[in-house]
DNA sequence: TAATATAGTTGTTAGTAGCAACGATAGGGG
DNA sequence: CCCCTATCGTTGCTACTAACAACTATATTA
């Protein structure tokens, strides 16, 4: 059921994967998904891996920006990177054109991680997908999408809910 | 883009619908999402309400079973369950078969509480996945399900990683 | 009856989360 | 130029989630 025809040689699937990986990941990322410690094999909990993403991907960034990436509050953030530092997997830089500023930027070790967990995941979601017909692939990884925008509507995120407390007819 | 004809008066809308519902509620649970603190307009955490719906269509049931339909240990669980009986949403009964054992029952307002919130959310993922042909919505739930099944063995939920430690060649 | 096993709770540690308060710096107006 | 305000990040506080270990109480087995 739900088995299209194989198509192992598409040269869209790694684009598919990747979008799927992606869409997943904010789903995960908004639904503020709690860890178990460290993703299986790695030590970083899921929250460290998503901060760990958004630095590399965005480059050097402050604080600030990175807690609006990940849907945190600034104290949040700032102990995620805590625990990212100790880890040695990130540093804090002053930021030159502001001193009150930091600049948050992944280490090698920090890069060689994230690098080993999205290959891998990526290796498996491709796996996972791999007989599904691409119109399907591309279904589902919008509802992921969907399912993610919905959520963080329902979370408060980047709505009138959280900003305003307590002033509408019933929250949202 | 994967906008299919519009099968508003299909049938199997509503069963699609729960079925992704589902799908996403134990994508959820394995990816043991964290809250944040309540679900919008909910007093309720995510992993509350995870527990609640598990009691309420598990029937009165013990602790224990409970803590492994939600992945987690009884310590946690035990404490889920403080937190829901403090808000009163669920009783410690005593098991008459075992004076050891308690059972866990959803009250009155725990049962409104959750019907609420799980009509709220079908009714939403209904309206999410209208655009969808069925079978593309079928292949959508499937994958979700792929998905939390591939979370659940890299987090070591139920497999050898997690009951032998440090014994395979690096885990998984 | 004694030894062992099981059910649930509590102690402890730690990560995540948000709000509030704080110190430090930046920028604007008098 | 200095004060006032805004902004940046950190720290204090509380609470939830999570696991492991230790504990109490009851049940089962030897």
């Amino acid at each position: 059921m739900a088995q299209h025809s194989k198509n192992a040689n598409d040269p869209s699937l790694d684009t598919h994967a990747h979008e799927l990986y992606e869409a997943l990941n904010q789903l995960v990322r908004i639904y503020q998904f709690r860890d178990r410690d460290r993703i299986c094999c790695y030590d970083v909990s899921v929250t460290q891996c998503s901060a760990l993403e958004v630095i590399i991907e965005k480059g050097p960034l402050r604080l600030q920006a990175l807690a609006e990436q990940l849907f945190l509050d600034k104290s949040t953030a700032s102990r995620v990177i805590d625990t990212l530092v100790r880890k040695d997997y990130v540093t804090r830089l002053k930021d030159p054109e502001d001193s009150r500023a930091i600049l948050i930027e992944a280490t090698t070790a920090g890069r060689k991680l994230f690098t080993r967990i999205h290959t891998e995941l990526v290796e498996e979601q491709k796996e996972m997908i791999a007989d599904f017909a691409p119109d399907v692939r591309v279904a589902a990884t919008e509802l992921l999408h969907r399912l993610a925008g919905a959520a963080s509507q329902r979370m408060g995120v980047n709505t009138s809910c959280s900003t305003e407390k307590s002033s509408g007819p019933g929250c949202c």
